[in-house]
DNA sequence: AGCCAGGGTCTAA
DNA sequence: TTAGACCATGGC
């Protein structure tokens, strides 16, 4: 019998604590999600730290391209996220640079337009609506791909995956994406070390084997 | 030296 | 519909 979504979330919470959000600035969610894609996360702090407090829409609409290239280049596939970011943006500021300017959009719809951007798919799709429109999507990236592997889910695609999660839960954006951070923090502070198994508090429901 | 990092797109079979 | 090539840099 393997661990439920329920379950796991609470074992998570247990041993990690109150789990933080990605960003209370919409924009810098977005801004982030792209940079983070196939990329360390390091780089995407030191590329936002040196960017300071012109990480905004409206100075970032202000950038040339080669620009905006040039001050992303550390998180790899620049040309690519540039574009990217500049048609996130332009779409972003359909709502007037306002997350609460969507609020009476629905899920379904902004979802479609987010895909409709080049350069979005479904995760970086589902990591803005969640932190940035608090919409319940659940995040499925390889974090929470290889954790339901070593729990014993090996056989899960990325539907049957958002389907152990969705239909194991509230349908209620904050826990979705405390879930999601709750998962990041347990696969990089504990379950990236290798061996893991004597220190992860989910040793119990682990099917690693080393 | 090489491999990997919180993806996404396009193409060929 | 799916596997593989490609995009690009920094850290270890």
């Amino acid at each position: 019998m393997s661990i439920s979504a329920k379950e796991l979330y609470h074992a998570l919470r247990a041993a990690y604590g109150q789990p933080r959000w990605w960003s209370d600035e919409a924009y810098t969610v977005m801004f982030q999600a792209v940079l983070v894609q196939n990329t360390a996360w390091g780089n995407v702090l030191k590329t936002c730290a040196a960017l300071g407090g012109r990480l905004t829409p409206e100075f970032v609409a202000g950038l040339s391209t080669e620009e905006l290239e040039r001050l992303i280049r550390p998180c790899g596939f620049y040309r690519a996220k540039a574009r990217t970011i500049q048609a996130l943006t332009a779409w972003f500021r359909q709502y007037n640079f306002d997350h609460q300017a969507a609020a009476r959009v629905p899920t379904g719809t902004l979802r479609g337009e987010l895909l409709a951007i080049r350069g979005v798919g479904a995760e970086t799709a589902d990591v803005i609506l969640v932190y940035a429109f608090y919409r319940p999507a659940f995040v499925i990236d390889a974090y929470t791909r290889r954790l339901l592997k070593r729990l014993g889910y090996a056989f899960l695609n990325d539907a049957a995956i958002r389907n152990f999660f969705e239909s194991g839960l509230p349908e209620d954006a904050r826990v979705y994406g405390q879930y999601h951070w709750l998962i990041l923090e347990h696969c990089i502070a504990v379950c990236r070390k290798t061996p893991c198994c004597d220190a992860c508090p989910l040793q119990s429901a682990c099917a690693r084997r080393l």
